[in-house]
DNA sequence: CGCGTTATTGAGCCCGTTCAACTATTGTGG
DNA sequence: CCACAATAGTTGAACGGGCTCAATAACGCG
C-alpha cells in the first residue's frame, strides 16, 4: 500500500491518494517535480512505466483495429485516479469528520477487505497518523472516532491495525453520498498484461 | 468561467474545479454519469471533444513522425487537471481558511489578472457563496476574510466582483506553498489548434 | 424609487484542535 | 525470557476557528 503524499513549508503534509496492492499509481510526470513524493506502508515492488514506451508501443503496433487499446487504457486509468480526487475533494471540502473516517473504513473495505460472511474483515497497513493526513484531520480526531464507532458496534477494532465491519450497509446509510466503486481488478490485470515487458521495473522498499 | 460541482444528499455542494475562458473543462465521461455537473458563471460556449474523435484523428495522421502529437497534447491536459486537483486536495485538507482565500485570490489573479504596473486587477464573475463551495468553507467566513483582507491592505475591494492585489508577491509571502502556476496559454492554444475542426460545438448559456 | 437578492457584521455555539498525561504495543539487548 | 526504552495510540480538559442564526447594509434591476 503507498501514498502519494505533498508537503507544506512549516511541516504539514496531506496524503492526495492511497494505492491497494496491485494497483496504477498515476500522475507522477518525470519533468517539473510537483513537490509530491510516494511513501510505501509495507514492502513494495513499484514498476515504472514511461509514458513514451507505451506511445511508441501504440505507433508500432498501429493496426487500424487495436491499435488504439494501449492509449484507450492508460486513458482509463487517468480518468479513474481523477475520479478518485474527485471524491476526495467532496470529503476534505464538504464531510464532518465523522463522515470522513466513516468513508475511509468504507472505501479500505471495499480495496483491501477479506469478506466474512457479510461482515468485512481489514488489515490496515497505515498509522493513525496517515490516515488523519489523508483526511485532513489529525490523530487524536481518528482516535476518537475510532472508540465512538467502536462503542456505538458499527465496527469492531480486533488489533490496533484491523477493523472489521458486521454490516456495511448499515454504516453506509449515514454517509449522505454513495461510497464511491471505481475500478475492478480486472480491468487492471488486462491492462497490466497489454503492458507486459514494456514496463522498466524496479524494488523499492519502506522500513 | 466555469464550475465543475458535485452535491451530497442533503444538499450541500463541493466546487472541484474552475475553468476560464479559453480553458478545457476535462474528466467528465460520457459514460458512468459520476454526479458531477458544470455551471457557468458568465455567458459560456462550450466545445465538446470525443475521445474517440481525437484518437482517430491519431490514427488517420499516424506519420511515425508527428502521429503522437494530439494525443501527446491530450495527456498533458489530462495531466494539468492532476496537478490542479491534487493542488486544491492540500487547500481542502490542510490549509486554514486565511490561507485558503489568499491562495484563491493570487490564483484567481494569475488565471484572470489585467496586470496594472506592480499591481493585478482582477474581475470576479462568481458570488461569495460560490468561492465558498470552492474552498470549502462558507460564505460569512469568505466575507469577513474579504474585509480582514481589506484592512491589512493586502487587497483592495473596489466593487462588490472585483478586486486588486497591489503587492502580490507581499500576499504569496503568507502561504506556506507556491502559487502553482500551471499551464500556460500558448500551450493551450497550440492544442486547440490542432484540434480545429475535430470538434463538435454548441452553445451553452446560464442564467 | 421600492423591491429582491447578495453581502456584511455581530453574538453565541460547537466541532475539531492543542496540549498534556497516561496506556498499550513493539522492538532490543542483556 | 524479562527489563527497558521507544513508539503508537488513547483519553481528558481547555481553547479557538469556523459555523449558525439573526439583523442590517449595499447593490442591481424593474
Amino acid at each position: 500500500m503507498t501514498a502519494m503524499c505533498v508537503g507544506l513549508a512549516d511541516g504539514r503534509r496531506q496524503i492526495l491518494g492511497l494505492d491497494v496492492p496491485g494497483g496504477i499509481i498515476c500522475g507522477m510526470s518525470t519533468g517539473q517535480h510537483s513537490g509530491a513524493w510516494i511513501e510505501a506502508f509495507c514492502d513494495t515492488v513499484l514498476c515504472e512505466l514511461e509514458l513514451q514506451v507505451a506511445a511508441q508501443f501504440q505507433a508500432d503496433n498501429a493496426a487500424p483495429s487495436d491499435g488504439m487499446e494501449v492509449i484507450a487504457n492508460l486513458f482509463s486509468v487517468i480518468h479513474q485516479r481523477l475520479e478518485r480526487y474527485s471524491s476526495h475533494l467532496v470529503t476534505l471540502g464538504r464531510l464532518d469528520s465523522t463522515e470522513r473516517v466513516t468513508l475511509f473504513l468504507l472505501d479500505m473495505a471495499i480495496r483491501l477487505g477479506r469478506p466474512c460472511g457479510q461482515a468485512v474483515f481489514v488489515e490496515l497497513p497505515m498509522t493513525r497518523e496517515d490516515i488523519a493526513d489523508y483526511l485532513g484531520l489529525n490523530t487524536e480526531t481518528i482516535s476518537r472516532i475510532f472508540t465512538r464507532l467502536k462503542k456505538s458496534k458499527l465496527v469492531q477494532f480486533p488489533s490496533r491495525s484491523s477493523f472489521s465491519i458486521p454490516e456495511p450497509e448499515r454504516l453506509e446509510r449515514r454517509l449522505p453520498l454513495p461510497v464511491p466503486h471505481h475500478m475492478s481488478l480486472d480491468q487492471l490485470e488486462t491492462f497490466l498484461s497489454t503492458l507486459h515487458g514494456h514496463a522498466a521495473s524496479f524494488d523499492g522498499v519502506r522500513q
